[in-house]
DNA sequence: CTGAAAGCGCTTACAG
DNA sequence: CTGAAAGCGCTTACAG
C-alpha cells in the first residue's frame, strides 16, 4: 500500500531507508510507520511525541492508524541518543548484600523500591535497581544513561565528581550530604529521636539507652541526628543523655546485642530500625525479659513488619509515601540541590 | 598529545569525527577515546570488547590508558543500537500495587529483587522493575529493548505474541505456563503442598483446611498444585480431602478470615503464603485461640517474617537463591523453554 | 594489525 | 504543514 510513494523516492534513498513491512522480521521502526502511513520519519517523529501542532490532524490520525496497525514501539534508546532524556531512574542500594548479615536484606528496601516504582511509573520513567559498590553503580549510571540516581542510605563523604560532571541528578534519600550540593529527601531525623525517647519517659522509663551506631566524628549522618533528638528528650526531661550501644542495622546484631543491653539497667531503648529492634526483642525474650516492663523499645521506620513482632512495634513512621511523592516531584522537575525533610510521627503499639 | 596524528586526516573527517578532549562537555566518546589513543574508533571498540586478538598489546595498552584518562564510560543504549544485546533484565510483578490491600506489598517480591539483582549484577546485566498492567509491562520492555523478562507470579494465560515476536526472552517465576512455550523457574508446588500437610497430619492434627483461592477450572496454576499436594498428604493419611478457604494473598485477608476458619471445625491450617499465615495467627489469637494446639498452621515462601511473628512460623521454605540462580542460568545461557523445578523443604517453627 | 564507512532507530534544525 | 539530511555513540563487515 505504500508503493506508491516509495517508487517516488530515488533508488539510493530507497536502498538506505525504504523497507517494506515484510522486509522487517523484528520490531517495526519508524520507517516502517512512515512507509504505511506515506509521509517522512520526520512527521511520525512529531506525532509520536505530541508535537501534533508541527502536524495536521488528517496526517496525525494516518500515522496513528499505522502506528497501530503495525504494533510499532518506540525504540527509547535510540531516542535518547539524540538528545532526548532516557527517562530512567535508578536506585541505588549500595552493596544491598552487605547490608544486614547472611543474605537477608532490611525489608524497608523492599518496600521503598515497590512504593517509588509505582510512582515512577505514574511519571512515566523506568526504575532500576542497583545494590552495588560505588564503583560497580557509578559504571552502571554512566554506561545505562540513568538520567536521575536514588541513593539510599550513603554514608556521607565526597561525591563523586564523575556523576555530577555527566548530568546523573544524583538524590539523597536517608542520607546527609554535608555540603548541600545533592538533592535530599529524608524524615526530620531529630525529631524521630525525639519523639521515641519522649514516648519512652511518658511511659516512666528512667533508663534510657540508643542501640545504633552513632560515629562522634561525622556530626550530620542520621543516626547521629536519631541520637541528637533522643538526647534532646532525655534533657528535657531530667535525665542522663542515653548511652550507645553501637549495632549495625541488622536482625542478628540486635540478638546479640541483647544481654548486654539487658544487664546494663536500661529500661528503654531507642532502636533506630525495625528490623533490628525486632532481632533486639527475641533476644531480650530468650532471656526471659519482659518488653516493655522490663525494657520498653522503641523502633524506626514502621515496616508492615512491626505489625507481626510480640510485642507489637511501638516506631516512628517515617512517612514513606510521602517520602516517595517527594522524590518524584524532585526528580521529574530536576529540582538538583532541592531537599525535602518530612516529618516522622510515632506510632504506638505495645512494645513502649 | 594527540594532534600529531589528527592533523593528517583530511579536513573533512576532522570535522566529522575529532574533537580535543577540551571540546567537549559531557561524557567523552568513543571517538574521544580514538583520538587521544591516536587510533581509529573500530580499535577502541575492539579492545572495550575484548576482541584484543584483533589489536596488537600495545595498541590495547594505549586505548586502555585512553580510556583512563578520558574516564571513559561506554554508552550502552548506542551499543545495543547496533544490534548487540541491552543486557537488561525486567523483573515484572504484575500489578504490584493491587497485590495486596492497601498499599503493603507482600514481603517476598523485596526479597527476590535484591537476591536476582545480586545474581544479575554478577553476570554484568542490568535489572528494572515493573508492577503495571499487562499492557504497561508490555510496552516497557518493548521501549527499553529488555532483552529478559522475569514475569512473577502471574496468572496462566495465553501470552502477549507482541514479546515473543519482538524477542525478549520471558521467565515465568512461580507460575505456570500450560503450552510448556515459556521459560520457567519455580518450585515443586505439589510436594510444598504435601508437606505442609504432612506435617500437620504428623503431629496429630486430623481436620486440615486450605486457606488458597484454588480455581477449578485452572488445574495446574501454583495454588492448585499446592492444594494437590495437601489432598495427597491427607488421601495417604487416611483423610478427607482438605476444606478450601478461598482468600486472597493478603495480611488482612488472613485477618478477616480467622474467624470463619476458626469455627470450622479445623485442627490444622495450610497457609500457602507467609503474609496470609501472619494476618490468619493474628485474627486468631484475637480470638482467643492457641496456635498450634487448637489450630496448628504452616505457611509458605519461609519469608524473614516466618521468624518474627509469634508463634514462629513452621513454613515452606521455596528455595529462593537456588531459583534465583536457576534464573539466572536460564536467562545468561539464553535456553528459551528451559524449565526448573527446585524441590522445597519444610522448615520447622513453632506455628506447627 | 588497523581504519574508513555504513548502519542501528531516532530527533531536530533547516528548507521549502 | 511536510520532508531531506545530519547527527547521537556505537559496532561490524570489509579493505588494506
Amino acid at each position: 500500500m505504500s508503493r506508491e510513494r516509495s517508487s517516488r523516492k530515488s533508488s539510493n534513498t530507497r536502498r538506505r531507508t525504504r523497507r517494506t513491512v515484510k522486509d522487517r522480521l523484528g520490531k517495526p521502526t519508524i520507517a516502517d510507520v512512515a512507509a504505511v502511513a506515506e509521509v517522512s520519519v520526520a512527521t511520525v517523529s512529531y506525532v509520536i511525541n505530541g508535537r501534533t501542532n508541527e502536524v495536521s490532524p488528517a496526517t496525525a490520525d494516518r500515522v496513528r492508524d499505522a502506528v497501530r496497525e503495525l504494533g510499532y514501539v518506540r525504540n527509547l534508546a535510540a531516542a535518547a541518543l539524540t538528545g532526548k532524556k532516557s527517562r530512567l531512574i535508578a536506585v541505588i542500594v549500595p552493596e544491598a548484600g552487605k547490608r544486614t548479615e547472611g543474605s537477608d536484606i532490611n525489608p524497608f528496601y523492599g518496600e521503598f523500591v515497590f512504593r517509588f516504582e509505582q510512582q515512577a511509573r505514574k511519571y512515566g520513567y523506568g526504575l532500576c535497581v542497583h545494590g552495588g559498590t560505588e564503583e560497580e553503580y557509578i559504571q552502571f549510571l554512566l554506561e545505562r544513561g540513568v538520567e536521575s540516581a536514588v541513593l539510599v542510605g550513603v554514608p556521607e563523604r565526597a561525591f563523586p565528581e564523575s556523576l555530577v560532571r555527566n548530568d546523573v541528578h544524583c538524590v539523597l534519600y536517608d542520607s546527609f550530604d554535608h555540603n548541600r550540593v545533592h538533592s535530599l529527601v529524608r524524615t526530620n531525623e531529630v525529631k524521630g529521636g525525639y519523639l521515641a525517647a519522649e514516648r519512652l519517659i511518658d511511659i516512666g522509663k528512667k533508663h534510657i539507652v540508643f542501640a545504633g551506631d552513632v560515629d562522634p566524628n561525622r556530626k550530620n549522618d542520621v543516626m547521629a541526628m536519631r541520637y541528637e533528638g533522643a538526647v534532646k528528650a532525655c534533657e528535657m526531661a531530667g535525665l542522663n543523655p542515653p548511652r550507645l550501644f553501637p549495632l549495625q542495622t541488622s536482625y542478628d546484631d540486635g540478638l546479640r546485642a541483647a544481654e548486654e543491653i539487658a544487664n546494663s539497667g536500661a529500661d528503654g531503648v531507642v532502636v533506630p530500625a525495625d528490623i533490628l529492634a525486632a532481632g533486639l526483642i527475641e533476644g531480650l525474650q530468650n532471656l526471659g525479659r519482659n518488653v516493655p516492663a522490663h525494657l520498653a523499645v522503641v523502633g524506626y521506620d514502621n515496616l508492615q513488619m512491626s505489625r507481626f513482632v510480640r510485642p507489637r512495634l511501638t516506631t516512628i513512621d517515617q512517612g514513606l509515601q510521602e517520602k516517595v511523592e517527594a522524590l518524584m516531584q524532585i526528580i521529574h522537575n530536576r529540582n538538583v540541590g532541592d531537599i525535602r525533610i518530612i516529618d516522622p510521627r510515632i506510632v504506638v503499639r505495645e512494645s513502649a
